[in-house]
DNA sequence: AAACGGGAAGAGTTT
DNA sequence: CTTCCCGTTT
């Protein structure tokens, strides 16, 4: 191991220094991973630390299996000790061991947002309130948030105000408790419960603090308040603390990420010293440049300014489409030309981000035609898939038979008849009797409500379950499943029903036994602790994200929203749908200042992901729940200069001139043309808050003699014309909107792309 | 009990 | 345009 070699002196001093409380200021491709797999190294090989002392905290479970390897590779297999993983996966790893306080079983299973969604439906209802009158998804996000915030349920009653709280106040009880019955957590829970096992256990505390010598996390930015909390109860002042971050890369405020965090470091943990990273070695400075410019725009940041001794490589190219599908197609198109050139790029070195899950679709459909392999992550999940979603409920049923969501879901697939009726026939039941609805299900004998024939359904059911829990006992999961399959028919139904949706998910339901298998086979290699239980392999599925199945051995292009880009890096990045509304996201620019800062962060680790080559697309046509609807240029386009801009309307000659548009050609004058063709779809429009700004001081009311707009005549603006403003040049007016008085007008102006701007006092003159 | 159809609501990002 | 829910029919 060659330090001096490998780092620069700032990455040096990160790796060596172990006296100080470190935090990590580490720009966008300034080597963190890097610095990070050498500080571990260097600690287990130089300074002789015990690899059980070290906790490394990463984003996702990829990042954690693929920091374990590198360092593995420099220190050998002693390696394997270290504790690498999620804050997630961490906590299910310490509860397994310690959650018999919580009067739970350690073979607790883990809801996922939908199965706890189901479970939080249940106890509205169960509470005498109606779905519609209480959104289950409100009241989910408001119990998540005050897990977040260390909040419990208790305390959650006590400072309960509006009259919502006091409905969720009812109600956040209640799903505790039948999280409880049920033996399972929620995602929150996790944090949640080992921040509290660590707090009312002092010898727990103690434990952990004395065999984590080391700590580290990754990506401290996006921490939210337990977590940050963990960590300081894992911390006790004699072992050591080394986080890294940046703040232009916080893209989860809205999951509780606190900035705070960095800010309170030092007060928070002894003896701290920061240490900044600021050369990039991943991007051409073309890109960089673009994205120093676009996060210069926000207001809230610590000073500092990525740098690199890279060439300026290419300009970063924008496109402006008439619709989706034109976008998709000017995306595939700069694929095909890129391959064909003489650079050597294959699908793999592509990447295509948008804000959306939903946006996929439009380049998945033109990928399809234009045979272009890709794969998308996010959105629809393997694991979200109906039959794989049946498969996990049947395991999760196996493992614990107290799971009610589960039960619920497969009792009656495939088709077996126990329908709704003997369901509530059950539920009042257990209501009546004062047990739980798993307690009576299994009790059905007495339950006389329900028709003897429908009781042997339901024993021939949990004989069906009981008979594959002891068959698991002596074969594989993967075996067992195939049991599964065998005793409930579950493939043969689908077979029957024979129809293009029921036979791919028989090939799905393939792809699942091959997960399993190869999941059981790389754990029976690499971790001695033997046989991989159904409730390790549970929890994992659990836990893992989309991105933590990304093969980069794969020759594809990548499709991902920005958000799951983060960490990752290609030669070539696309970035779609840059309009208004879309990115920034609608809900961001109603809201506040700083949700559109969050948003241009989003933007900035897009542009970061790129070594080579950006291109930012957009469409004028956007499709919004089947109605078609006209989008602004994003403000973003506009925040970074022009000249490091190459225009692709411009650039490229006319691609698409036929078919689909008409007439219409590609050039530097679409915008203009489009709206003259329509004028009437700029008139809908409802009126919207202008967002002042600020040219209207000085030469604005009195007009000088340039010819820029005097008196009234500023009410003559309309829709479509041409305008040129004394600062900003050219421009189109997109949107006229009469107030009191004046005039609001969006301009989308060619230098600086859309602005809203008063027609009384903007400089700006018609152009003939 | 299951299948079908009409109508309403809905998609912001995720462990 | 989709998905989900509910009421109706078979």
């Amino acid at each position: 191991m060659e330090l001096e070699k490998e780092l620069n002196s700032q990455q040096l001093k990160a790796v060596l220094n172990s006296e100080n409380s470190l935090l990590i200021f580490a720009g966008a491709g300034s080597g963190k991973t890097r610095v990070l797999t050498y500080k571990i190294a260097y600690l287990i090989k130089e300074r002789g630390i015990d690899p059980f002392g070290i906790l490394a905290i990463t984003f996702t479970n990829k990042a954690a299996s693929e920091m374990k390897k590198r360092v593995i590779d420099l220190v050998g297999r002693v390696g394997e000790y270290m504790w690498v993983s999620t804050f997630h996966s961490f906590c299910a790893r310490l509860l397994r061991r310690e959650i018999s306080r919580f009067g739970y079983n350690e073979k607790f299973i883990i809801y996922d947002s939908d199965e706890s969604l189901k479970l939080i439906s249940r106890c509205i209802t169960d509470t005498g309130y109606d779905l519609k009158m209480v959104s289950p998804k409100s009241v989910q996000e408001t119990i998540s948030t005050s897990k977040n915030k260390l909040i419990d349920h208790e305390s959650f009653i006590k400072r309960a105000f509006d009259p919502f709280e006091k409905i969720v106040a009812r109600i956040f009880p209640l799903y505790q408790d039948e999280l409880h019955k049920a033996n399972a957590l929620d995602f929150d829970d996790l944090l949640f419960l080992t921040v509290r096992l660590l707090k009312d256990n002092p010898d727990v505390k103690e434990k952990y603090q004395n065999q984590f010598q080391y700590i580290l996390v990754d990506e401290f930015q996006d921490t939210n308040l337990v977590q940050n909390e963990l960590i300081l109860l894992l911390y006790n002042g004699s072992n050591k603390i080394f986080v890294v971050g940046d703040d232009d890369q916080s893209i989860y405020s809205w999951r509780g990420a606190e900035i705070s965090n960095i800010i309170n470091f030092d007060k928070n943990f002894s003896n701290t010293i920061v240490i900044k990273l600021e050369q990039n070695y991943r991007s051409t400075k073309f890109i960089l440049d673009a994205a120093n410019e676009l996060i210069k725009n926000n207001y809230s940041r610590s000073k500092k300014k990525l740098w690199t001794q890279s060439h300026a490589g290419e300009l970063i190219s924008k496109f402006r489409a008439q619709n989706e599908q034109e976008e998709a197609k000017f995306v595939a198109k700069k694929i095909r030309d890129i391959i064909a050139g003489k650079n050597k790029k294959s699908f793999k070195d592509f990447a295509i981000f948008y804000r959306t899950n939903a946006q996929s679709r439009a380049i998945e459909e033109v990928f399809i035609r234009e045979n272009i392999p890709y794969r998308i992550f996010g959105g629809l999940k393997f694991y979200d898939r109906k039959e794989i979603k049946d498969m996990l409920a049947y395991l999760k049923l196996m493992s614990n038979p107290k799971d009610i969501i589960s039960l619920t879901r497969v009792v009656n697939v495939p088709a077996r008849g126990i329908g709704n009726t003997t369901i509530s026939h059950i539920e009042k039941f257990s209501q009546n009797n004062g047990i739980t609805f798993c307690e009576a299900f299994y009790d059905i004998e007495k339950i006389n409500t329900v028709s003897p024939s429908t009781r042997q359904k339901i024993r021939d059911f949990i004989s069906i379950l009981d008979n594959l829990r002891d068959y698991l006992d002596n074969h594989t999961i993967e075996e067992t499943i195939e049991e599964l399959w065998e005793k409930t028919s579950y493939i043969k139904e689908l077979a029957i029903e024979n129809t293009i949706e029921s036979l791919n998910r028989i090939d799905n339901l393939k792809e699942f036994l091959t997960v399993i298998k190869e999941f059981e086979e790389s754990h029976n290699s690499i971790e001695e602790n033997a046989k991989l239980s159904l409730h390790d392999f549970l929890q994992e599925i659990s836990l893992v994200s989309e991105v933590d199945n990304y093969d980069e051995d794969a020759d594809t292009v990548t499709l991902m929203t920005l958000h799951n880009a983060k960490g990752l890096e290609f030669p070539i990045v696309f970035i779609v749908g840059l309009e208004e509304g879309i990115f920034p996201h609608v809900r961001s620019i109603t809201g506040g200042y700083d949700d559109v800062e969050e948003e241009r962060r989003l933007c900035y680790v897009g542009i970061t992901r790129a070594k080579e080559k950006v291109f930012l697309t957009s469409s004028i046509l956007h499709y919004i729940y089947g109605d078609q609807r006209e989008r602004l240029i994003s403000r973003f386009i506009g925040e970074i200069p022009d000249e490091l801009f190459i225009d692709e309307n411009k650039a490229t000659s006319l691609l698409y001139s036929s078919e689909e548009t008409g007439n219409y050609t590609v050039n530097k004058k679409s915008v203009f043309q489009f709206s003259k063709n329509h004028p009437e779809r700029y008139s809908k429009q409802e009126s919207r808050s202008v967002d002042m700004f600020s040219t209207k001081s000085k030469d604005s009311k009195k007009s000088d003699n340039s010819g820029f707009k005097k008196e009234k005549d500023f009410l003559n603006f309309k829709v479509g014309d041409l305008v040129e403003h004394k600062l900003w040049g050219n421009g189109e007016i997109l949107r006229a909107k009469k107030s009191v008085d004046d005039l609001e007008l969006d301009v989308v102006f060619k230098s600086v792309g859309l602005k809203k701007i008063l027609a009384s006092v903007a400089p700006i003159k018609k152009i003939q």
